[in-house]
DNA sequence: GTCCAGCATGTTAGCGCTAACAAAGGTGGT
DNA sequence: ACCACCTTTGTTAGCGCTAACATGCTGGAC
């Protein structure tokens, strides 16, 4: 791919002076228009960047990290990366930052502590990154956080958190909100709730939007469960609410914290002869690219997970240009399937 | 959770010679400890790691990858991690990374084009990296690979190419035949395929283990349908199915390339009336999380994605470690459950 | 006791780059 | 014609670290 006039492959790595050997100028000239600077003359520059291209030069970033104290890389810290949400997010943090000319370091945390949130931001202060993005939800995480004080910007992706300074969120709130409203309009009388793990903030901030949202509209308080996000969760939940149904309970509309779960309790309500949504009403959170395929197909809140990672390094830049910043939110909204539908009575 | 019994955020970054001075011992020293160097007197390597954790001092990585020409990074260049079997690919390939003492550097491809191969490579280079892992299946991203000789080791996981050197790839063809196998030994006339897109590699391995599994069974050729790997490409191609089976075409087992079009053809069979695996079996490939709670549960051939990441870092060490390294092979394997069954005739 | 091996430690140079300063050349106002 | 000033280019120093070499010391062989 490399254009190479000289046919064979340098040995040697090439280095700044090589590249002003060949332009005949001296090796600052050289870094001058590499890095743009204005003082350069057109002509000197013309053949400079030719030398840069005939010869294939690439800077060294290491040299270059060490004397501005900038690796132009930033950290993520993020977990659960084999769910779509946090893979899409990644996706859009990688894409905005390497449009901003800046390459993103991985650290994967695990719930069984294979390495901590301090120990991830330290390694990444020590690479010289120029900021760290810190993407999960746990709560675990994010009180480990606010002890951590690094020398560089650190932005929450999708963290609730508060004092925690640059933060980007989805409306989760909103998002439950929506759910619920959608729910009540269809007349049932109350929305139960099977939520995310109570480590999660996430759900802990959709559990406050579906409580609140109930009350604004006056219906009577649901019942809360609690998943661990997996379809397995849900299926569980599904299993004992239907032998409830069964026994007579009055249980027909249920908000799922997120889209596997609502898979799980689907099948298992199915399983257990219980229709959806004849009997029961169900809606997901997420919008994964299956919702639309399950049986039925999922009602859902679509969270824009690409843009949230695309906002962190917006925060990120203005972080870096000394700018505030500030906190940002990206609000999610309601896909109407056949999972959901009125009460029969 | 750094221990700073100073009292005060160190204003200015901390170098070796802070250490050193605190030790009361050359720089030099401090570096033979912190790289753990044989010929250091244990009462000395003592007093320097206690400085060093006083202080909390952290070496400078930049310093040390311009001098070392090593940066302990590993560049990864990845694509679709927004599909379930690369993200694990890639948590593999952190962890095992990370336990080595290697940071995990990320480049995400994307179809639109926005970065190719060769760029990505050499961003990498000029990042120092020690090698690279390539992780796609994509046919043009293979091609692009043999133009770039990189002067670091370059490891490619799950592609089927020749003449890559080092490879890592799950056992396409005997996942294929394991299917092929299984869906025969239901008594099964022949087995039709819902293969992935043209231009990736690991579909056409799977096509070609299913062309062979079926011409060593003796059994007649199937038909090939090709998709995208999404759910739609599989609903669309289930319709189709249904109207033919309809019509009276005998079709009664179908193995699909991955388990998200075998969720889309399965629905719209069931859209249409036919039922799986009453009249239809299906199989599907990768085993995500949601297939045990599809509708049927999805019989389906697993691959292990994370040994995958795991088995690319432990060839990334042996090429650093100047030993071949060779090639290695992940095998899969078949998970029975709901959606295939016996004919019916 | 002498000598040299071998260990512990210090000193120096330099990795490739950018920042700061220095020098040379050109331009325009008076 | 002269000087002030700006533009262009070159020179030098140093970022924090490791490698290579230098030094001083201890101890066993003879």
């Amino acid at each position: 791919m490399s254009t190479d006039t000289t046919g064979t492959a340098p040995a040697r790595p090439l280095v700044m002076s090589d590249v002003a050997a060949r332009a005949g100028v001296s090796h600052q000239t050289v870094s001058r228009v590499v890095n743009g600077h204005p003082n350069v003359a057109p002509r000197t520059r013309e053949r400079v960047q030719q030398a840069i291209a005939e010869l294939g030069y690439r800077p060294n970033a290491a040299a270059r990290a060490l004397v501005t104290g900038s690796s132009r890389t930033i950290g993520l810290i993020t977990i659960d990366v084999d769910q779509y949400g946090p893979a899409q997010t990644m996706i859009g943090l990688e894409q905005a930052a390497r449009a901003a000319g800046y390459s993103l370091s991985v650290a994967i945390l695990d719930r069984a502590g294979g390495l901590t949130i301090a120990e991830a931001v330290d390694r990444f202060v020590a690479q010289s990154v120029d900021a760290v993005v810190v993407h999960t939800a746990e709560l675990q995480a994010l009180e480990a956080l606010e002890q951590v004080d690094p020398p560089v910007p650190l932005v929450a992706v999708q963290m609730g958190g508060e004092g925690l300074g640059t933060t980007v969120t989805v409306g989760q709130e909103a998002g439950a909100q929506l759910a619920v409203d959608h729910l009540l309009g269809l007349g049932h009388a109350t929305v139960h709730h099977l939520a995310g793990p109570s480590y999660s903030v996430e759900a802990r901030r959709r559990i406050h939007g579906w409580r609140t949202a109930l009350a604004r509209a006056g219906a009577a308080p649901g019942e809360l469960w609690l998943g661990d996000w997996w379809p397995s969760s849900g299926h569980a939940v599904g299993t004992e609410l239907a032998r409830r149904i069964r026994a007579g309970e009055q249980v027909t509309a249920v908000f799922a914290g997120n889209d596997q779960m609502a898979l799980g309790l689907m099948v298992a309500l199915h399983e257990q002869g219980i229709t959806v949504p004849g009997d029961v009403s169900v809606v997901g959170f997420d919008d994964v690219p299956e919702a639309p395929y399950f049986s039925p197909p999922l009602t859902t809140v679509r969270q824009d997970f690409a843009e949230l990672g695309r906002r962190g390094v917006e925060l990120v830049l203005a972080r870096l240009a000394g700018e505030d910043g500030g906190s940002d939110q990206v609000e999610p909204r309601l896909l109407v399937r056949g999972s959901t539908g009125p009460v029969h009575d």
